[in-house]
Parts: structure tokens; C-alpha cells; sequence
DNA sequence: AACTGATTGAAACGCGCGTTTGAAATGGGC
DNA sequence: GCCCATTTCAAACGCGCGTTTCAATCAGTT
């Protein structure tokens, strides 16, 4: 009866590891139950302890599998050589914002993974370490290209910090985000496309690479 | 019997008060019981029910009280007439650091409004209406006088938000930022003091207000 | 068709949770 | 000293959770 089923994949694992994916991302380890899990993913609460052995290990493998499907579909340094630094600065910025706060890809993906970020597991050591050190570094170095030698390391890590930082609050306080600013605007100038570009500008002009923001010159 | 005590208080309403904050904000809300606040708190499961009508009800009454001794605590206009706009910047910036990672002020406080903010219940809005949307206008209104006309309100709040992103992620994400540094640097470098220095003159230069920080021309 | 190991299913188990109970303890007013 | 409202306490209740059970079903082999 495989012509019965509208978009529900043929393996069990597979089914209740995405569900677990959704439900998890909803709701938190604590909160999220084994029986909505399945019932979910259309299977007997049974299911899990045979596939999995527990809602614990079910929980780990479901952060490692979305982590891991994560850093697959994120392409480390995708510029053709020459490239310059700003441009990079650009779009890496734009990239993450388009990861983190975009419609592309299932949210629940990013959702667990803000939630080990702000509450770490076991699953957590992992994820730094493979997916978010490395685009941190990347980022040093995109910096460091445009200081050109004028910033110490200490401080380069403290300006992708402070970067990183401005995207963040638009994933992890969204919400409240949305009620200190008008409505409009919020779909107007705090989406992936203009805050990239005001990210970006303030960091080169902090830097000294561009206009200053009271300025409307064009940018140096 | 007053003398008996050490540092508990009389009233058990308070001390469940207080314990319930520890934990609600250790744990959160789901994860949280009411036996180990009790335990806690010293007093039998019962006085919960007895003195707050439920666990929803303690929880509503845990963060609407820390909320508005955290209210209370925060001046809001604390500076003399004539004080220069990029001082009450650099001011401004330090207390919501100190304020959010100094060890002043039990942490449970701010860390249960952080639950709030991360994932909002009905507690939030009013958390946001006092204390929060107050605090941004006040940055809001800073960056005007910075900018002195050349930015329009929308462009304000764009560089706000930046703003409290680059403060927000220590709080939120600290344990990541931690992996992601080396140990020493997290301890000169990314603590209120240094951090609050690093912000206002990211913010500054950005705007023109100070050299960037490529160069090492005192500030302007 | 019969056997066999893997998978599914409905029902139940034990446990810890929030909550309730009803009696015991407490303490101020007469 | 007694009364009565308030507060405390140990014990229990009902419920939903994660987990287990074991019989039913399925799929591949002979």
C-alpha cells in the first residue's frame, strides 16, 4: 500500500526521527512526550524503545542527525579566489541570517539546535565544535583579511562576537523582538536582506571600510 | 524565635517565593517540581497550593515579583542634566551588562526573565511593556542625540537592536561563547567592564563618533 | 504450507508528578 | 482555659509519563 501514504517516509526510524525533530524543537526535552512523538510519526509507542531503546537516546541521535544534516548542506568557503573580504563579510552574514531566521529547509532544525546553544547537553560539545567553531573561525579570518593586520586576534574575536551577536537575538528573542518594534518594520528592515546589509555596514564602518551610518556618502 | 534563623525569611509565602525563583529559573518551568521547591523552601508540598493556589499560579506570581523588584532596582534616568550623549552610551551599556552578567543581585532574577524572553508565556508581555521597552526607548533616545538628526527613527532602532544583540549573547548563549574563546580571554576580555568599552566604541566608531578600530588614534 | 526472526500492537506496569485531604498544631481574643 | 480561624503536616489520590510485556502480524526461506 505504498500509493496510500501522502508525504510520510516508507522507514519507521526515519518517521520518528523527524517528528521527534519537530516535537523536541517545540516543546524541549522535558516537555516533549514519547506517545505525541508517535503518534506523529504514525507508530506504536513501542516504536522508540525498539528503535532507539529510550527517549534520551532518541533525543541525542535526533540532535546529532539534524546537526549533522546541517553542516552537509552548509558549504564551508564557497568564494572562488579573489574574492574580496567585504564581499565575504557580506555574505556570511547574509548566509547565517538566511539559516537561522529563512524558510528554506525545515525550522525545527535550527530550533534544536538553539536550544542546546542556550541550554547545553551532552549533544552540545559536538556541535560547537563541528558546526558553529568552524564559521566562527571562518569569520575571524574573513576579519582579519579586512584589518589587514591593524587588530590583534583578541579583538577580531571580540568583533565576529559582537556580529554574531546581532544575528542571534533575532533567532533566540524573536518574539520580543517583534514587540519593541513596529510592525512594518519588522518585515521591512529586520529581515535577512536589510539586516544583512545594516550588519555589514556597521561592522565595516566601525572598522573604518566604510561610511560612517550618519553619513549618506557613498560607502569608501 | 527570630534569632533562630539564619538567613531564611519569616513569612513562608516569601520563602517559597524565593526558592521558586531559584528553581523555576535553574530549571524552568516544566522541568521544575513542587516537592523540590518545597524542599527548598522548607515547608511542606502542601503550602503551595495553600498559600498560591497552584504551580501556574506560583510560577505567574515568581516572575511577575522578580520582575518588578528587578523594576524597582533599575534608575531609569540616572544622569545629571548637560551629560554628554556618548557617556550616558558607555553608562548605559555597562549597567545592562553588569546588570545581566555581574554577580551583584541573586542571578536567578534575571535568568527567570531570560526564560521569559527566550520563550514567552502570558507573563511576557508585561515584562516587556515595564521594563524592557522602556530600557530600549531610553538606548533609543541616546542614539538620537548621537546622531543628531542624521538618522531617522527606523535606522535608531536598527543600530539599538545591534546594540543589545551584542550584550544579549553573553547572557543567553555564555556557555557557547565560552567554547568558542580561549579560557583567559573570556575572563579579560568579554566581562562587563571590557565588554561594555568594546560595544560603545564599536558603536561609536560606527557612527563616526570615534577613530575605528583599526587605528590607534585616541578617540574623537 | 510451515517455520523463523523481525516488527507491530494493545494493554498494562511502576513511578513521580501536581494536587487534595483531614486531622494535628498553633496562637490570639474572650 | 477554651474557642475558633489560621496554618502545618503526613498521607494519599488520580493521572500521565516512560517503559515493558507478550501475543499478533509480517516477510523471507525452504
Amino acid at each position: 500500500m505504498r500509493a496510500g501514504e501522502t508525504a510520510a517516509s516508507e522507514d519507521p526510524k526515519e518517521r520518528i526521527l523527524s517528528a521527534a525533530g519537530e516535537v523536541f524543537a517545540e516543546r524541549g526535552f522535558e516537555a516533549a512526550t514519547v506517545r505525541d512523538i508517535c503518534l506523529a510519526a504514525g507508530v506504536n509507542v513501542a516504536a522508540v524503545n525498539y528503535y532507539f531503546g529510550d527517549k534520551q537516546k532518541l533525543y541525542n541521535e535526533t540532535v546529532r542527525q539534524a546537526h549533522q544534516r546541517l553542516v552537509a548542506q552548509v558549504p564551508l568557503s564557497p568564494w572562488p579566489e579573489g574574492t574580496p573580504a567585504r564581499a565575504k563579510l557580506r555574505d556570511f552574514i547574509g548566509n547565517v541570517l538566511e539559516r537561522m531566521l529563512g524558510f528554506g529547509r525545515p525550522r525545527w532544525q535550527t530550533r534544536l539546535m538553539l536550544r542546546e546553544v542556550l541550554q547545553p547537553t551532552d549533544a552540545c560539545r559536538d556541535l560547537v565544535e563541528d558546526y558553529i567553531l568552524p564559521q566562527f573561525q571562518l569569520l575571524i579570518s574573513i576579519l582579519g583579511d579586512l584589518a589587514d593586520g591593524h587588530l590583534e586576534e583578541p579583538q577580531l574575536r571580540q568583533v565576529a562576537m559582537s556580529i554574531i551577536g546581532q544575528m542571534f537575538i533575532y533567532r533566540a528573542a524573536g518574539d520580543v523582538v517583534g514587540m519593541l518594534l513596529p510592525a512594518d518594520e519588522m518585515q521591512s528592515l529586520h529581515t535577512p536582506v536589510p539586516l544583512a546589509d545594516h550588519i555589514t555596514h556597521y561592522a565595516l564602518a566601525a572598522l573604518g571600510l566604510a561610511s560612517p551610518l550618519t553619513s549618506s556618502e557613498p560607502r569608501a
